[in-house]
RNA sequence: GGCGCGGUGGCAGAGUGGUUAUGCAGCGGACUGCAACUCCGUGUACGCCGGUUCGAUUCCGACCCGCGCCUCCA
C-alpha cells in the first residue's frame, strides 16, 4: 500500500506522488516567536514530525524545513514591552521553541530558514511579481493584486466576492481593491526594517514563507504543512505569491495539508481567547511524551479537545507500554525486516492515521506480553519501530518510571532503602510494617510490585 | 450572508452496507500474605426524522445541536 495524504486544496484524500522520489521535500510553518507557545502550536510540529518519520521510510532523501519568523509586529511590540531589542525578544523565544520541540521528541527538520536571513530572496520575489504585474506600489507599501491571479481563492474553496462579504477589518485607502494584502510595508525610522527599491520598510507576513521556500527548497514543492487556521489567509497568499512568480506553470504545492485545532471546553484555543497552556507550563507536570502522545491520540484533521482526562489518559497507555518493554528489558530487539505489512505501518500511510496506530501498539504490547521466549524478540523490535515511527518509547522503561516530572520528591536511594527495609519485614512475616512502608511511599507517588524476581518501584 | 467541519458506549477515539476496533475507567475471575502489574472473561454505542435496501451507525434528503474560517492566530 502506497501512502495517502489528504490534500486541502482538493479536499480529498490522494495517493502521494512526489515530483521527485529521489528528494521529497516538506515545508511547515513555524512559529513567530514573540511568546512561548502553546500545546495547539505544538500539534503541527508533531503532527509533520510523525510525517517526517514515515517519509523517511519512504524515500531515499526528505527536505523538510521549518520556518522562524523573527520579524513580525508583534515580536515589534514585545520588545517595546519588555524594554528589550527585537532580535533579543526573537534569540530569546527561538530557543526556548527549540528546547520544546526536543521535549516533544520532535526531530530537527534539515533546515530551520529565519525570515530576517532571507530579505533578499523576499525583495526579488517583490521584483518580479510588480514585473509580472501581479503587484503595484501605493503610498510606500506593494501589494499584491489578487484579481491578476484567476484562481486566487482555490485552495481555501472561496471566490473573493464571499470574502468581502464577511470582511470585519476596515480596508487600508492605498488598496486598490479590498481583498489586496501586503507584501511590503513602510517602516518608521525607530522601526525595524531593510532598505529597498520601495523605501525603508520591512516583508508582509505571507511573504517570507514563499521566498524562503523558493531560495531553499526550489519553485515547487511536495507538500506544505499547518494549521487549518493559516488555509487563509496565509496560505492562500502563499500560492498566489509563488505561483505568480515562480518558472513555468503549475501548482507551487503538491500537497496541501492543514491539522484541526485543540480545543479547550469545545472552543478553539487561541493566544487572543488567552485560553492556552503552554507547552513550557506544562512540561512542568508532564513528561514530553505525554504531550506527544495526548496531540497524537486523535486523527490530525479532527479537533482535539485538551484535558487533564486526555493526559492522563496518554500517561495511562504509555505506563501500560513501558511496561510491556520492561518485561523484556532483558530480549535483545530483532529489527523488523520489512514494515510493508504491519499494522500499524498501514494506518500511518493512511493519511496518517494515528490512532489506529496506536492501537496497533497496544495489540503488539500485549502480544509481547504472552508471548513464549523465541516470539520476543521480533515482537519487542515491532513494538519499537512502531513507537519510534511515531515518536514514542524511546526510553528505556527504567527511565520512564523512575525518573520524576518536576519536583522530584523523595530520592531513589531512599526509596531502595525502605525497599530493602520491607524485604526484611516481609521475610520476617511483619506484613503490618510491609504495607505501612507501601502506603508511605505510594503517598509520595511512588508505586512498589512486588513479583518472584522481587520488588520493583515506579513513580506515578 | 458565503464557505467548511463535526455529533459514536461512562470518557477518549477509529471504522464499516450485514460478522459492531482500541485504550482508559467499571465489573467478575486467575495470580498475590495483601496489593500492584499481567492474563482470562465482561460493554449490542453510533444526534433526530424520513427515504433507498433483504438489511444503515455507514448511502440519500430534511431537521436539530456544536465548532471553525471570511485578512492577529498552529
Amino acid at each position: 500500500m502506497s501512502l495517502t495524504l489528504y490534500n486541502t486544496r482538493l479536499r480529498r484524500k490522494e495517493v502521494f506522488q512526489p515530483l521527485n522520489p529521489e528528494r521529497v521535500t516538506m515545508y511547515v510553518c513555524g512559529p513567530t516567536v514573540y511568546n512561548f507557545i502553546h500545546i495547539g502550536n505544538a500539534r503541527p510540529a508533531v503532527v509533520f514530525d510523525t510525517l517526517y518519520r514515515v517519509l523517511k521510510t519512504l524515500y531515499p532523501e526528505v527536505v523538510y524545513a521549518r520556518n522562524i519568523t523573527d520579524i513580525d509586529d508583534k515580536i515589534m511590540k514585545a520588545a517595546k514591552d519588555n524594554n528589550e531589542s527585537i532580535a533579543d525578544v526573537a534569540e530569546r523565544f527561538t530557543q526556548a521553541y527549540l528546547e520544546d520541540m526536543v521535549s516533544l521528541n520532535t526531530l530537527s527538520p534539515d533546515m530551520t530558514p529565519k525570515a530576517t536571513e532571507n530579505l533578499e530572496p523576499m525583495q526579488s520575489m517583490i521584483a518580479t511579481l510588480i514585473e509580472r504585474g501581479h503587484a503595484y506600489e501605493a503610498e510606500g507599501h506593494v501589494l499584491f493584486a489578487v484579481q491578476s491571479m484567476p484562481d486566487y481563492g482555490k485552495l481555501s474553496n472561496r471566490s473573493l466576492e464571499d470574502m468581502l462579504d464577511g470582511a470585519r477589518v476596515e480596508v487600508a485607502p492605498y488598496k486598490k481593491y479590498a481583498g489586496d494584502f501586503v507584501l511590503w510595508k513602510p517602516s518608521a525610522e525607530d522601526e525595524p526594517g531593510w532598505d529597498s527599491p520601495w523605501g525603508y520598510g520591512r516583508p508582509g507576513w505571507h511573504l517570507e514563507c514563499s521566498a524562503m521556500i523558493k531560495a531553499h527548497l526550489g519553485d515547487r514543492i511536495d507538500i506544505h504543512g499547518g494549521g487549518r487556521d493559516l488555509i487563509f489567509p496565509h496560505h492562500e497568499n502563499e500560492r498566489a505569491q509563488s505561483c505568480c512568480s515562480q518558472h513555468g506553470e503549475g501548482e507551487f504545492v503538491q500537497y496541501w495539508m492543514h491539522n484541526g485545532y485543540l480545543n479547550i471546553d469545545g472552543e478553539k484555543m487561541s493566544k487572543s481567547l488567552g485560553n492556552f497552556r503552554t507547552v513550557r507550563d506544562l512540561l512542568g507536570q508532564y513528561k514530553g511524551e505525554v504531550l506527544r502522545f495526548a496531540l497524537l491520540s486523535a486523527q490530525y484533521r479532527s479537533e482535539l479537545d485538551f484535558s487533564r482526562e486526555l493526559l492522563a489518559q496518554a500517561k495511562a497507555s504509555l505506563d501500560s507500554l513501558y511496561t510491556s518493554l520492561k518485561e523484556v528489558d532483558g530480549v535483545v530487539a530483532e529489527a523488523p525486516q520489512n514494515l510493508s505489512d504491519a499494522p500499524f505501518y498501514q494506518a500511518l500511510l493512511d493519511d496518517l492515521n494515528t490512532p489506529i496506530a496506536i492501537a496497533e501498539l497496544h495489540q503488539l504490547a500485549k502480544a509481547l506480553n504472552k508471548a513464549a521466549d523465541e516470539e520476543k524478540p521480533r515482537l519487542k523490535g515491532l513494538l519499537l519501530k512502531a513507537g519510534e515511527l511515531m515518536g514514542f518509547l524511546q526510553e528505556s522503561p527504567e527511565q520512564w518510571f523512575k525518573q520524576g516530572v518536576g519536583e522530584q520528591g523523595i530520592s531513589a536511594e531512599e526509596v531502595e532503602a525502605l525497599i530493602a527495609e520491607r524485604v526484611q519485614a516481609k521475610k520476617d512475616r511483619n506484613f503490618a510494617r510491609a504495607d505501612e512502608i507501601r502506603e508511605s511511599l505510594k503517598a509520595q507517588g511512588v508505586v512498589l510490585e512486588d513479583s518472584r524476581e522481587g520488588t520493583s518501584w515506579r513513580r506515578e
